[in-house]
DNA sequence: TTTAATACCGAACATTTTGTTCTCTTTTAT
DNA sequence: ATAAAAGAGAACAAAATGTTCGGTATTAAA
């Protein structure tokens, strides 16, 4: 990829994610983006057809990092409750989470924390499902395994959510604890 | 209230409610809303500032019926696991949503379903914060009540974005079985 | 280093959507 | 019956969207 293409498209990324943590998704317009991101209209257009697809995009390039390193992370740790490990894949999500502060948690605690969590959620799922088939792990048999990862995953996002707006008070050891705590006794 | 309003006002919720139906609430435009409510624009304007307004009355008068309910059968019932009482308020939830087919369930499964849920965990949260608080329930020491109820009332809007988009296969007292199983554990 | 491709700019433009203002008509409550 | 309130409808300004164009600068590849 072209190395202007790169710049713009970070420059068009980065003004996007500041108005985010400023104002509300729908009252963003295309014309703050390209003033902020200090680039031509015509060329917002060439790089992404609609805000919508802009937004995507982001959630994309966000969540692609630490979902990516979450599953090495499982590759060699197991998912979660191998005996009484110390670190298990949700905390290490959560320290990457709480590292890249400034860049998605930002994200998450604004007015469209919405739209990124249900991509963060599509991935999570991903992640625990292609953990509960290699492990052929033995569940809950009363309850569908579709049922229990999204149960995991849906728990956990909406862990995240409650976390950041309460300004992030925990730190990952202890929600990590806590999640444990919720959901250890179900599978 | 003038009936003259009363009908616009419906009118308009439920040309709103058929148009979230059918695609995403940022697509739609005001125009569209009034063509199909058959009102004038100035009418509009005068019940709503913004179509995000309209949203948010959309929502209070949906959830208002549901929530309203829910929280009486708490009163008589209580929250959910005293005993093995064949109903909780969450099955009770479950099947008036499902009663509500057209109505709410349509709206659950489109593109602006989060904003919906979002408001809907936002009644959910008080409704089970006041039986925590009511009964004095002794739940888990070691985790902070606070957590506990989003986990909840998180676990529950999860699972009926599940529900939806899994088409609904499970009656709501299957629902509620698996519900109580991954959730009375934990208390 | 030259060259051809292409990414960008900026300005102008048509179109769409928004939100307001006006007059006139209909409905409502009393 | 009447005054007050609500809606219709058209016309309007303002803002936002999305496209087109010719000119400039950067890049990758020869």
């Amino acid at each position: 990829m072209d190395r202007r293409q790169q710049k713009t498209r970070m420059a068009i990324f980065n003004a996007f994610a500041d108005l985010l943590a400023e104002k509300s998704y729908s009252k963003i317009t295309v014309q703050e983006i390209i003033d902020r991101a200090n680039v031509g209209r015509t060329t917002f257009y060439a790089h992404f057809e609609t805000k919508d697809e802009l937004l995507r995009a982001l959630c994309d390039q966000l969540f692609g990092h630490i979902i990516g390193s979450a599953a090495d992370c499982t590759h060699t740790h197991g998912l979660y409750c191998d005996g009484n490990a110390p670190e298990s894949v949700f905390c290490h999500l959560l320290q990457h989470l709480q590292e890249n502060d400034n860049n998605i948690l930002g994200l998450l605690s604004c007015e469209s924390s919405e739209l990124f969590l249900r991509c963060f959620k599509d991935s999570l799922n991903e992640l625990i499902k292609d953990q509960f088939v290699n492990q052929n792990r033995k569940v809950n048999r009363d309850i569908p395994p579709d049922f229990l990862i999204n149960h995991i995953s849906g728990s956990f996002v909406e862990m995240v959510l409650w976390w950041v707006k309460g300004r992030m008070k925990q730190t990952p050891e202890e929600l990590d604890r806590y999640f444990r705590a919720v959901i250890e006794p179900v599978l």
